[in-house]
RNA sequence: GGGAGCAUAGCUCAGCUGGUUCAGAGCAUCUGCCUUACAAGCAGAGGGUCACAGGUUCGAAUCCUGUUGCUCCCA
């Protein structure tokens, strides 16, 4: 196989990505390996990628391709959910361009359009995420309404429904008028809004001129009145009192008073409750139960009456009496016309205050007092906090721990039911006289209900109507890690036995609670065990601004666009590098650019390498640089695996991306080059390399990939069946490589090539102040006051620091450049004298930065408290730091004196 | 109003069970190099009172308390 000059990642990521799959290597079935399983959390099937899947995904899949090669039976399960109003928004909005109203259509007919939009235009973002490279198991694609997953989520209900845990109720919903259903509170965005406060006068209707007269009297009216602030005086006509504070001492005359609502002249009585805040507005309260939650609550302990004014679409009923079947914003505009025109408006103020939003709508939400059906949280969320309390689930970071513990201390029941067709109808069937039975089909519900009709003796399997309402999308997504095994229907087959429980979820903070927390009680309730191990949640992405990506703000980049400019791996690395778990990440496309430049530099030191040629009559005199190299790379996998260990993402990257630009880029391969020669027509020749060095180097390259492949699967993928590394079968594959696993690494090696990198690096400096040319050789002498053996780096020293002569002495050479490598002397001769002054300086600034090192160091060792309760390690470490520092001390104050002299 | 979290280099962040003079990385900046794999590169340099004030400790960026500023969640 030929290879492109320079790293074109367009050039070959779709074409691994096929071959992968025309391989199957994604694909799982159960076997005697250990699995490893991750389900996705399922997108929204109405969904495009976006910033945030990118990253979540990337990490999944990194996972996933770690697990693979590290033995592991990988299976990561994808899909999409069915995200019933988004869906129904779009299929109504779909209807609505061809003149359709989806009030005309039966359910049936509906239905049917959904499930043809679904087909063509859903799971696009599946499609998209092959493009980063998500090694899913596609075969094993479930959707959230697929027969069977549907068939759990119906028999989730009738189990619950049958545990008394699921009921029907009256609640406070969020209604949005748009898509006429109610939404839940994730699903309203909280807006800061401008709005008017309007102030508006009751008149307070005496007992005693109620007994006397039939008319108002305008003159005692007029001198007793009170004045509420709302933003919402449309809803004046749906009031059932005013609350004042008792201890507001303003008001203690209209204790036990009553007073007519304006325009309606409907009598409401003075409530008293210390809810009421004294000091805010005018310290009375119109008290709205149906329209407002903390309203309904007061309403419920006062015994108020509750009356609903407005339809399902936000418009006013009769019971308003008054602008009925006006949209509540036109009325609103009109009663305070209204209302001024009466005498009752006594002024208006600019106020801003939080208006919830539909998310899916952009509708203004309106609390509204509804029908629905709950599931019962309290006897499930003990459990589920318990799991995560005792470690049974682990939340990466842990910190996410108190926010869990707090939400599912302070659970409320689950609103359940959503007034939509696109999902699960409710199995709930209604016998003509409101009674109802839940079960599987009408059969079923007609023999429950003969149970219960022993008045309708005639009752017939199709007098009972069912429940039109679906259940919210939730209710199916957290049964996902068992129903996509379809381990409610059949608990013991051999799929759900196998891959349950998953080991990893990896997903974003803000759906802790309403996904994650409900599956682990799903997982308990259903398989008394929990559905995942660890939890690792994601940070939410945003622009280097620090502000969310979002549609509206035009903020947020497509990912397939970086990916076709950048290339896939350099995304998924310019993402995940600068994203520990948790913390969000301000994207800027630097950050991709970056992980292209990796990409390249990988490319780049594989032509290096293939571009030598081997000569086998040469011996190897590289095997020191080979040893390092090896100690290095069983030093750095160490780092690897234990930043995996811990869930460091990040931090795992940054030691590959270290090993491999920094260990072997910059050092290895630049210590075992080959040179070159330039012959006497002024042609540069390289020279051939030892076979030795050859094969060596290349098994490295090889182990680089592999640990390289869950972060940049394709670069790994295409550079590992280039020729150089010889034959390979169709199954010889990078992804499914076992990863090297590390063995000893010798210490010295190690610690005495950190001082030969210290030497090179001070060389390189003396050429850099001196204007000395690197092609320029040089010569080296060394004192040697250490242990270190220098004959065996001076090969290295010699090609990295161009240095054609290292000579071993026993004095100091004067007149020459000299540094310190530890406590090892060198000299650099020059033909150009040293300045003694610049020297002396020079050295007394090290001899003030060793004294003040000693001061520091001898305070603690001089400490007797420090000597008794320090770990006798802590304390051998700074004996040693002493010591080191007096013998560096030593010399340069020996230098000093020679200077002197 | 209740709860949680954050504050470290110009920027984005590491720094994990207190212990090398521990203050780090990348980007950005500056200097010098188109050196034979790579200018998407190479060799170097500068840059921080670890928000502030106390405390615990032999020892604090790290633990505790308070203050200030910001973010998120719930109401």
């Amino acid at each position: 196989m030929s290879i492109s000059k320079t790293y074109q990642p367009r050039e070959f990521e779709d074409k691994w990505y096929s071959y992968w799959l025309q391989h199957k290597f994604f694909a799982s079935v159960p076997d005697d390996r250990e699995p490893y399983t991750i389900v996705i959390p399922p997108p929204n099937v109405t969904g495009v990628l976006h910033m945030g899947h990118m990253l979540n995904n990337t990490i999944q899949d990194v996972l996933i391709r770690r697990a693979r090669m590290k033995g592991k039976n990988a299976c990561w399960v994808p899909g999409t959910d069915h995200a019933s109003i988004a869906t129904e928004a779009k299929v109504v909005a779909m209807l609505k361009e061809q003149g359709v109203n989806k009030k005309d259509l039966p359910r049936e007919e509906f239905l049917k359009y959904a499930w043809e939009w679904k087909e063509k235009y859903g799971g696009i973002i599946l499609e998209q995420l092959k493009k980063l490279g998500a090694s899913c198991d596609w075969d094993r694609t479930a959707f959230t309404m697929d027969p069977h997953m549907s068939e759990a989520v119906i028999d989730t209900f009738i189990h619950l429904y049958k545990k008394g845990w699921i009921y029907r109720g009256i609640r406070m919903v969020n209604w949005d008028p748009q898509g006429k259903t109610a939404v839940s509170d994730e699903e309203v965005i909280r807006k800061e809004v401008n709005q008017k406060l309007y102030y508006i006068r009751y008149q307070v209707s005496s007992t005693k001129y109620q007994d006397h007269s039939e008319q108002p009297n305008d003159s005692i009216l007029d001198s007793s009145y009170l004045t509420i602030a709302t933003t919402r005086p449309e809803t004046i006509m749906a009031d059932s009192a005013i609350c004042i504070n008792p201890n507001d001492e303003r008001y203690v005359h209209l204790h036990g008073k009553k007073v007519l609502v304006p325009l309606i002249n409907r009598e409401i009585p003075v409530i008293l409750d210390d809810y009421v805040a004294m000091d805010f507005g005018t310290g009375c309260l119109k008290v709205t139960p149906a329209h407002d939650l903390n309203d309904y609550q007061l309403g419920q302990k006062h015994n108020l009456p509750v009356i609903d004014i407005l339809n399902d679409d936000g418009s006013l009923n009769d019971k308003a009496q008054i602008l009925v079947g006006e949209d509540r914003f036109a009325a609103r505009k009109k009663i305070a016309v209204m209302l001024d025109e009466a005498g009752s408006l006594e002024k208006t103020e600019d106020y801003k205050s939080q208006v919830g939003f539909s998310e899916r709508t952009n509708a203004v939400i309106e609390p509204k007092l509804s029908m629905q059906w709950f599931c019962k949280m309290e006897e499930m969320a003990k459990p589920a906090l318990d799991a995560v309390l005792n470690g049974e689930v682990n939340l990466i970071p842990e910190k996410f721990i108190n926010t869990y513990r707090h939400w599912m201390e302070n659970v409320r029941d689950w609103n359940i039911s959503r007034q939509l067709w696109w999902g699960q109808q409710i199995p709930a069937w209604y016998l003509p006289d409101g009674q109802f039975v839940v079960a599987k089909t009408r059969e079923e519900a007609f023999e429950e209900a003969k149970k219960l009709a022993t008045k309708y003796s005639q009752l017939t399997v199709n007098d009972l109507t069912q429940e039109e309402d679906v259940v919210d999308t939730w209710f199916s997504s957290w049964l996902w890690p068992i129903s996509v095994f379809n381990g409610i229907a059949e608990p013991d087959n051999p799929e759900i036995k196998y891959y349950y429980p998953t080991n990893d979820l990896v997903t974003a903070p803000e759906i802790l609670f309403f996904w994650v927390a409900r599956m682990i009680m799903a997982g308990q309730e259903w398989r008394g065990e929990v559905p995942f191990k660890n939890v690792y949640l994601t940070g939410i992405v945003r622009d280097k601004l620090g502000r969310k990506m979002s549609k509206s703000l035009g903020n947020s980049p497509d990912p397939l666009d970086l990916i076709e400019k950048y290339g896939a791996d350099g995304v998924r690395i310019g993402m995940l590098r600068s994203s520990p778990a948790g913390n969000d990440l301000m994207f800027d496309e630097e950050h991709c650019k970056w992980g292209s430049s990796f990409g390249n530099k990988i490319w780049n030191a594989f032509l290096l390498v293939k571009g030598w040629q081997v000569d086998d009559s040469l011996t190897c005199t590289n095997r020191v640089a080979i040893e390092w190299f090896e100690s290095r790379f069983s030093q750095a996998l160490t780092e690897i695996e234990d930043n995996f260990s811990q869930y460091r993402m990040s931090e795992a990257l940054m030691s590959t991306y270290k090993l491999v630009w920094d260990d072997f880029c910059a050092w290895y391969l630049e210590m075992i080059k080959p040179g070159g020669q330039v012959t006497a027509d002024g042609i540069f020749k390289q020279l051939p390399t030892d076979r030795e060095t050859h094969t060596r180097t290349i098994k490295f390259f090889e182990d680089i990939l592999k640990i390289l492949h869950p972060f940049m699967p394709f670069i790994t993928e295409e550079l590992w069946h280039d020729e150089l590394f010889g034959e390979r079968g169709i199954k010889d594959s990078c992804i499914v490589a076992q990863l090297p696993s590390y063995g000893e690494f010798n210490t010295q090696l190690l610690s005495d090539t950190e001082v030969v990198k210290l030497i090179i690096t001070q060389i390189r400096n003396i050429r850099n102040s001196k204007q000395i040319s690197p092609k320029e050789a040089l010569t080296l002498a060394v004192k040697v006051n250490s242990k270190i053996d220098y004959s065996s780096y001076g090969a290295i020293i010699g090609k990295l620091g161009n240095i054609n002569q290292l000579d071993v002495v026993s004095d100091k050479i004067g007149g020459a450049i000299s540094f310190l490598a530890q406590t090892d002397e060198f000299f650099v001769p020059l033909n150009e004298s040293v300045d003694p002054d610049a020297e002396k300086i020079r050295l007394e600034k090290e001899v003030e930065y060793l004294q003040g090192f000693l001061k520091s160091v001898n305070s603690k060792l001089t400490n007797e408290r420090f000597i008794q309760n320090a770990k006798p390690e802590i304390i051998e470490t700074e004996r040693r730091k002493k010591a080191d520092a007096e013998a560096k001390l030593a010399i340069i104050t020996k230098g000093l004196q020679d200077l002197a002299g």
